[in-house]
DNA sequence: GGGAAACTTGTTAACGTGCACATTCTAGCG
DNA sequence: CGCTAGAATGTGCACGTTAACAAGTTTCCC
């Protein structure tokens, strides 16, 4: 017997169960004869431990269906456990894959993703990230690349790795895992102009106040630049509604389309593109032959439609994995990386949704 | 000046800066001149400080960019402000939606989700569990309705309100907000009789070894069920892929249909009838005239297709929102809450996909 | 057989915050 | 002017775990 009661007063303190609490270490190092320390090292699986005197502890877990306090753990290992993520929304599968492809990384060295979203607005990010660096993940990871001074500066001052992902900033805060934006409108546009195409268009949403796609703007910005270079106007490129862009939004923007007798478009993302072509079956448009159409993303449902969507694809899932790879290696302290920018590039995608397509 | 150095011995326990550390509340005390309670009341705005006096605190707490640590802050007060939320998986914009309604209710309160995700294996659900509670969560919405024995007894020994979603088990542990996949298939099974189908077919996925799609087969139990009724041979429900399935579901299942001259299909999920819709457009098979299709989910890709998909509705964002103000109900302590059981109810919605529809 | 190394277990003191209670200050009143 | 109620602020400790170090035991080798 190991316990004694000299020094504590009258809590619960030397391993005596608390009615209505769920039970600590301690009752557990009490139940099995062994100190607490031992019971944490069992649990840890740090394998200092006798096996027979291991047994005796897991019985007493077992028994006592005790299940560790991380929090506690957390303030005196100063180690949370946590990767902080932040993405726009949810409800796109291609962020979810991002989510997917840490969380698959992650998984074996026991991290847990904290997951926040900002449905675009840049001062709901703002008070997610407050929120999420009270938690003390060991990382943080936020979709690049616009971020207020305020968040800059609290990112900075955390200590910890931050990696952008999803769009490689011109100016990372840190690290950066993702593809360039900018030139994904530039291929895009090249693409197109490439194919012959003459009235070559462009859909997006419209930024207004708060509520900003800032990647789909860059693939824009990379659209508009690529289309002047070719002595092309970029007054067809039009914004119609908010972030997120969904099918809904290539519906509403068909007839818009048709009437600026746009005959190539490239869309800020395949669900957009999906429903320009859904619209132009019910509207008796051929696609490609009277509209061609290039989407962004390469979602599944591109690859299912007639005529399957060409787009410009990135591997999000890889990207995810990529990331959680890179703060593998980060974390281990003592390494004082240098930033790491990672390029996962992007492809263009031929299907039949462009006349002339190989 | 407030601060004594007397009984400490040489940590920074009076307040004074540690290098490579986040400031503590009692650095940001010391620097406003008062005790680390004042500041700790301000931070959560407790309103029993002097204005003059909070100013000095908020000022000192931007000076030092201090940002609270929850960890610390869960342990003392025993309230850790998670909410866990365990899915099959996010990349169904379907539970995608549940997580949002769920935030929308909470955000307020200030409380955060913990998300985890099984990838419908019933050992990953079990793995997850542990780990989530020892977050120690303040309430646990995982997706109904079979747990393993194991899990059932973690989460009643946790003390903690649970609440199972997406489905309504037949016995739940607790509380649940969901609707009846049982009832689902029933619906789509009633309606295709009514509609005067002979052929009338059903695919979902096979459950094999320990990826299993609960409430699916639910789906498919009722719809069987409902075949049977009426005297019809159940043996054209095909099992296919494993979960989750998606469009290429569908578009595999398709011969099979045809081949067993199915009339009438009823998929586990619209992402597997719009495959189905597709895959029959390739292949000039009309729909609905040669083939009816019946999905589930009311998937926004369901809306935009031709012919639209007729499907069985649930408000799954709602689901969120409603499971999210239950647990607001929920947790002030006291309110030894009955076992709540809340149905959002089911609807069938008639598109252009079923031969016959209005 | 003696000593060091290796293995196993234990003791004590943080980790950074909030609760419960104590203390100080202020205003109001007879 | 002294007393009291209430507001404002402070003190001490507990929350449940891990780090760091200490101590006891066994093993091994010359």
């Amino acid at each position: 017997m190991t316990r004694s009661g000299k020094k504590r007063v009258d809590n619960g303190g030397d391993g005596r169960a608390r009615p209505g609490r769920r039970p600590t270490i301690r009752e557990v190092s009490r139940l099995a004869g062994v100190s607490h320390m031992t019971v944490s090292r069992v649990i840890r699986d740090l394998d200092l431990v006798q096996p027979e005197t291991r047994a005796r502890v897991h019985k007493a877990i077992a028994d006592l269906g005790y299940v560790p306090d991380r929090a506690a753990g957390s303030l005196a290992s100063r180690r949370t456990g946590f990767i902080a993520l932040m993405l726009p929304t949810l409800t796109n599968t291609n962020f979810a894959a991002v989510a997917h492809g840490l969380t698959d990384a992650l998984r074996l060295a026991d991290y847990d993703l904290l997951i926040a979203y900002t449905e675009y607005s840049v001062s709901e990010e703002e008070r997610q990230l407050k929120n999420l660096l009270a938690r003390r993940p060991e990382a943080m990871v936020l979709t690049g690349s616009m971020h207020s001074r305020a968040a800059a500066k609290m990112l900075l001052a955390s200590g910890i790795p931050v990696i952008e992902i999803a769009d490689l900033p011109r100016q990372p805060l840190e690290h950066a895992v993702g593809f360039s934006n900018y030139e994904v409108g530039r291929t895009a546009a090249r693409y197109l102009i490439d194919k012959g195409f003459e009235r070559i268009g462009a859909t997006a949403s419209s930024n207004e106040g708060d509520v900003i796609d800032h990647r789909g703007e860059e693939r824009m910005r990379g659209f508009e630049d690529e289309l002047k270079r070719s002595g092309r106007p970029p007054e067809l490129v039009l914004r119609h509604g908010h972030a997120p862009v969904s099918f809904d939004h290539g519906v509403a923007v068909t007839p818009l389309l048709l009437e600026k007798r746009i005959d190539a478009v490239f869309a800020v993302s395949d669900l957009s593109a999906v429903g320009i072509v859904m619209e132009c079956q019910r509207r008796g448009v051929a696609v490609p032959e009277q509209l061609s159409i290039v989407g962004f993303g390469d979602f599944e449902i591109g690859r299912e439609i007639n005529p399957a969507l060409t787009t410009i694809h990135v591997d999000f899932h890889a990207l995810g994995l990529r990331t959680g790879r890179l703060i593998l290696d980060l974390l281990p302290p003592g390494a004082a990386h240098a930033p790491e920018i990672v390029d996962v590039g992007l492809t263009l995608v031929e299907r039949a949704s462009v006349r002339g397509a190989k």
